[in-house]
DNA sequence: ACCTGAACACCGTTCAAGT
DNA sequence: ACCTGAACACCGTTCAAGT
């Protein structure tokens, strides 16, 4: 035997079905939310109980396994009313749900931040409704597209920053060299407990209500 | 021989050193520089004609390598007139300068975002000088350091997404599913285009101009 | 059709051996 | 000290073979 230790089941198509695309992208899921775990075929296949080439018959390569995932992460993140909000409304609930949605998932945010996202239907309808709600409010159309990127920008550099360890920038150590940043963090520190959130969370809220703030006046401000 | 093709060099200490960190990080970069290149330790050693192995040497292990290329980095992004100019002002040129060098560099953005940063002296010093232009300038002690994450967030989600192909939301292609998003894509490239810059370029001018507007005005948009 | 098992071309890392 | 070479425990992927 060459990869696994115990050989379970023996050669030849069983019976029933032992996997679906349903069951592979559920454990994929349980694999990515272990932070730090190595999200590997080979231990997918592990927890699944299959050998790896097993999986390559419902998903072509590592790739397409996780654009499998995206789509099911988009379908997720859900609508928001966009229909009967303003779209700067909506677009909080849904900025949050989609960081979450992504940030519950540290195995694998890099991998869905990079990977290209070659007509993915999920991702678009949910871009056409924030679309539709921007025009209907009468934002910029050549502007529209713009700042749904930038949304989306800040939101996965966020869900990004919120796998750092919670004391990412650590003046603490080094409160000689970094005085000032070392006073502004505290302050940030104490601000965001008086909130009840984290650092992590309280700037996600603030730069978010900044960015939006900001698209709303037109986003005029300085250096373009 | 298991591994390469080319002896090109007996065993044992060579008369001058080959190897340098400095060579090392060089050709790192020119690497990580090539789109789509598989940025290993074992690619990196053949551009240096040398066995893997030898690496280890200079660099105790990938991540710590990826470390040395990140401290390089904070180096090259530079200063830019925090000291004299107003923070709202200099933080454009230091944010394009932050995109554009980690944007530089496909083949290890998602690396140098997802790893942790222990103790990095250099991003420190650069976020010490933000910091102390911001309190200088008066902006609220607590603010101060969700505004610099909310920024660097913002950037990295923004090089994450200038990875992606140009025509990333790919709406052309879904014109019926997807109408208000197709003609809101087209008015966004055309006016990118008589702006003699990308959608990309435009979508990063346009929303790091609304972020810094909101940040000026305190984020008390919406939603908070 | 659906799985195992063997094989292939890779990885990163460790470490003895050479100079 | 600084490199090669061999070894180890992994990867992802392909494909023949079994039922």
């Amino acid at each position: 035997m060459t990869t696994g230790p115990e050989p379970q089941r023996s050669a030849g198509r069983p019976r029933t079905a032992v996997l679906s695309p349903e069951r592979i992208l559920a454990a994929a899921f349980d694999l990515a939310d272990v932070r730090g775990a190595d999200f590997t075929l080979a231990a997918l296949a592990r927890n699944l109980e299959v050998r790896p080439s097993a999986l390559h018959h419902y998903f072509a390569s590592k790739d397409d396994l996780i654009a499998g995932m995206r789509g099911q992460l988009a379908r997720r993140i859900g609508n928001h009313h966009f229909e009967t909000l303003p779209w700067h409304e909506a677009i909080f609930s849904w900025a949050r749900a989609y960081r979450l949605t992504i940030g519950a998932h540290p195995g694998i945010i890099a991998a869905l931040a990079t990977l290209p996202v070659d007509d993915e239907p999920e991702s678009i309808v949910d871009y056409e409704r924030i679309a539709a709600a921007m025009q209907r409010d009468g934002y910029p159309e050549h502007r529209i597209v713009p700042a749904i990127i930038a949304i989306e920008s800040f939101v996965i550099g966020s869900a990004l920053d919120s796998l750092a360890p919670e004391d990412n920038l650590r003046p603490v150590d080094n409160a000689d060299i970094a005085p000032h940043l070392t006073r502004a963090e505290h302050a940030g520190r104490a601000y965001a407990a008086k909130q009840g959130r984290s650092l992590n969370d309280e700037t996600f809220e603030f730069g978010l209500a900044a960015l939006i703030t900001g698209l709303r006046a037109g986003g005029t401000g300085h250096g373009a």
